[in-house]
DNA sequence: CGTGGAAATGAAAGCGCTTTCAAAGCCGAA
DNA sequence: TTCGGCTTTGAAAGCGCTTTCATTTCCACG
C-alpha cells in the first residue's frame, strides 16, 4: 500500500458504477457472455470504453489461481538456437493460452535465484541447457511447479526433452572417416554439456570400431572467435577433419585455416553443429536439429502436466524424448554435396 | 474458486503456522531484514525450507501494485534482428529488477488483443515494427501503461526509438554510385515499414542528386527464398546493383544471381542490411544496427516512465531518440573491403 | 391478477501477499 | 518495583478480480 500518488488505471469498480452495475456483473459481461443481458453487456461495453479499462491481470489470476504464463530459461539468445527454441515454446503456449516469461541468464551470479524467482510467477517452466544446476532444478521441482528440461541432463522424476546427439555424431564420423580421413580433432568440451558428451561419445565409438584412437579434444567457448583462436593453433599440425561443437566454432576454424593458407575441405574437413544460416552460405557439413519442435513440445507438455496437476496430485512417471536430428552434408567435408552445391563459390 | 482437487503449493499461512508466528512476521522476515528478531528470521526460514514455500508472486504483486514484469512485442524471432533486440532488453530489463514476457505475433490475427492482454500483466510494454496497428498502440497508450516503440512509426505522445535508415542507406548509395553502378533496383517494400520507407527514401535521394531516375522497387517478404525468387526474375535483365531490404533477401539474390551465372560483384553488385553473421561469410556488404543497444534503451526509458508515473501523473512530452547505423562494405559491392577481405573465398 | 420457475443481478467471500496500526514485550532508569 | 520508550509481533485491511449463493426480476401460464 505504497502511499504515493496513485496513477490509478481504471478498476472493476470504476467500470461497475460507471455503467450502473455490480462489479460481478462486469466480471461476467467481460467473459461469461451467456449470463448476461444484452443491454447490459453493452452498457458494460460502453463503460470500458469511456474509461480505457484494461483487466489487472494479476487480481484474475489470483482469483483464477493460475498464472496464465509459462517460463523459459536459457543461457543466451544470440544465435539461432535459443532463438528458435524460445519461438517454438512461445507459440505452442500462446496457443494454449499462455503467456511466456523469458529468463536469460547469460552468466550471471545470482541466476539461481533469479530461476527460483521465475518458478513462483508461471504455471509451468522449461529450463534449458547450462542455466542452473541439479539442485535448483530439484528446488523447483519441489515448489510444484511443472517443469521440463530441454537439451539438459535429466533429473529424477523431472521431464526432459533432448535431441539426438550420440547417434548423429556417429554418422558424421562414419562420413568423414569413409572419405579417407584418420586424424579427426574434436573441438569443444565434452564435460561441459551433455550434448557436447554425446557428440564426442558417437565420434569416438565410430573411431574405436575402426580401429582408431580415440580423438584429441580442444575445449573452447561455442563462438567464432573461440573458433579462430583453437583453429589457429591447429594449423601447426592440421588434422585430416575438425569436428567442431556448434556451427559458430567450425567457420571461426574454418577462417583460420584460409588464413593460414589451408583449402578447406582440401587440406582439412571441418564440420558443425545445428545448421545456421551461415553454414548454409559457407558451405559447412553440419547437423540440424528440430529447434522449433523442441520448444513445442516443451511447451505442450507442460499444459498437460499442469492440466493433470490440477486434477489429481499422483505423480506421473517423468517422461523422456528424444528428438532426431538430420546430418546435412556440404562441401567442407570433401564430400559429394547433396545441398546447394558451392552456392557462393564462384564468388572471387 | 475452482472446486478442483488442490495441488496446493504451501502458502505463507501455513509457513506462518509452522514456525509459529503472524504471516505478517513472515512476510517481515522475507524482506524487511530489520524489522525482525535474528532468531525468528531462524525460525522463519526453517519453516521455509520445511515446506518448500515460494511466495506466489501474484499474491505478492497484487498487493505491492506493481507487475515486476515488462513486455516486449515483435513480429518473429527468426533472424537475429528480433533475436538481439529482445536480449538486449531482456538483459536491462532483468537488471532493474523486472521479468520479461514476450509476444510474438507473427501474422496472427488476434495480435491486437493478444497485445492488449499483455498490457494488462506488465508495468511497461515495448511495441517493436509490423505488429500492431496505430489504433492499438493508443488504445494501450489510453490504459496508462508506459509504452516505447521500436522501429516502428511514431504514435502521437508515445516514446519512440528507431535505427537510422535514410542516412546510412544515402551513404551506401553514394558508394555504389562512386563505383560505376547507375542502374540500381531495390528489393523490399518501402510501403511495409517505415524502416523500409526510410532506406529506399535515402537510396532515392542519392540517385537523384546524381541526376538519376528513381530507383525500380521490387517488393517482396524478408526471407532467403523471397530474395532467390526475386533475384531469378532480375537475372534477365541484370542492373548495376541490387539493394535489398535485409541480408536474408540479399542472399538469396546473391544465391540467384549465381545460379543464372552471373558473379558478384563483377556481374553485379549486391548489398544488404543487418550484418547477420552469414553476411560476413558470403561477403555481402551491409548495415550493422546496433540492435541490443535498442532494447536496452526501451527497457531503461520505461523504466524511467514506470518512476514518473508512481510519482505523479503530469504527462512529460514523448521522446524521440535515433540510434546510428554502420556501413559495413564487403566485397559484394565490388569495392575494396574493409573487414574479412573474401573470407572463404578461396574454397573450391 | 397471481404464481412458479427460469434468468439476471448483487453481496460477499476469498485468492496470497504487504503494510499500517495497535498491542505486547523488553530494557534500563528511577 | 515501577515506568517510559524502544523493539518486535500480530490483527486486519486492502490490492483487483472471480465465483458461489442468495436475491431480485421477468415471463408465461393458470
Amino acid at each position: 500500500m505504497k502511499a504515493l500518488s496513485k496513477p490509478k488505471t481504471a478498476t472493476i469498480y470504476e467500470v461497475a458504477r460507471h455503467a450502473g452495475v455490480s462489479i460481478a456483473t462486469v466480471s461476467r459481461a467481460l467473459r461469461d457472455s451467456d449470463l448476461v443481458t444484452e443491454s447490459t453487456r453493452a452498457r458494460v461495453r460502453a463503460a470500458v470504453e469511456a474509461l480505457s479499462y484494461t483487466p489487472n491481470q494479476l487480481g484474475r489470476s489470483l482469483a483464477e489461481g493460475r498464472h496464465a504464463a509459462n517460463g523459459i530459461v536459457f543461457p543466451d539468445l544470440t544465435g539461432p538456437y535459443y532463438a528458435e527454441v524460445v519461438l517454438g515454446y512461445e507459440e505452442a503456449a500462446s496457443e494454449l493460452g499462455r503467456s511466456v516469461l523469458i529468463l536469460a541468464t547469460h552468466g550471471r551470479r545470482d541466476a539461481e535465484a533469479a530461476v527460483l524467482d521465475l518458478a513462483g510467477r508461471v504455471d509451468g517452466l522449461a529450463v534449458m541447457g547450462n542455466t542452473v544446476g541439479d539442485d535448483t532444478v530439484r528446488s523447483i521441482a519441489a515448489t510444484g511447479v511443472p517443469l521440463v528440461l530441454l537439451a539438459r541432463p535429466p533429473v529424477d522424476g523431472v521431464d526432459t526433452i533432448r535431441t539426438r546427439n550420440e547417434r548423429t555424431a556417429a554418422e558424421l564420423a562414419a562420413h568423414l572417416l569413409a572419405h579417407g580421413h584418420r586424424r579427426i580433432v574434436f573441438v569443444g568440451d565434452p564435460e561441459a554439456a551433455p550434448d557436447m558428451a554425446g557428440r564426442y561419445a558417437g565420434l569416438a565409438k565410430t573411431m574405436r570400431a575402426h580401429g582408431l584412437p580415440r580423438p584429441d579434444c580442444r575445449p573452447c567457448s561455442y563462438d567464432v572467435e573461440a573458433g579462430e583462436r583453437i583453429g589457429a593453433e591447429l594449423m601447426a599440425d592440421p588434422p585430416d577433419a575438425v569436428v567442431c561443437a556448434n556451427d559458430e566454432v567450425a567457420l571461426g576454424v574454418h577462417l583460420a585455416a584460409e588464413a593460414a593458407g589451408r583449402s578447406v575441405p582440401h587440406d582439412l574437413a571441418v564440420t558443425g553443429w545445428d545448421d545456421v544460416l551461415a553454414a548454409r552460405f559457407a558451405g559447412l557439413t553440419t547437423v540440424s536439429q528440430p529447434m522449433r519442435e523442441l520448444g513445442a513440445t516443451a511447451a505442450r507438455w507442460l499444459d498437460g502436466r499442469i492440466a493433470e496437476r490440477t486434477a489429481g496430485p499422483e505423480r506421473a512417471t517423468p517422461r523422456r524424448r528424444v528428438l532426431p536430428t538430420q546430418l546435412v552434408v556440404r562441401r567442407s567435408c570433401g564430400s559429394h554435396p547433396v545441398e546447394t552445391p558451392n552456392p557462393l563459390g564462384g564468388t572471387a
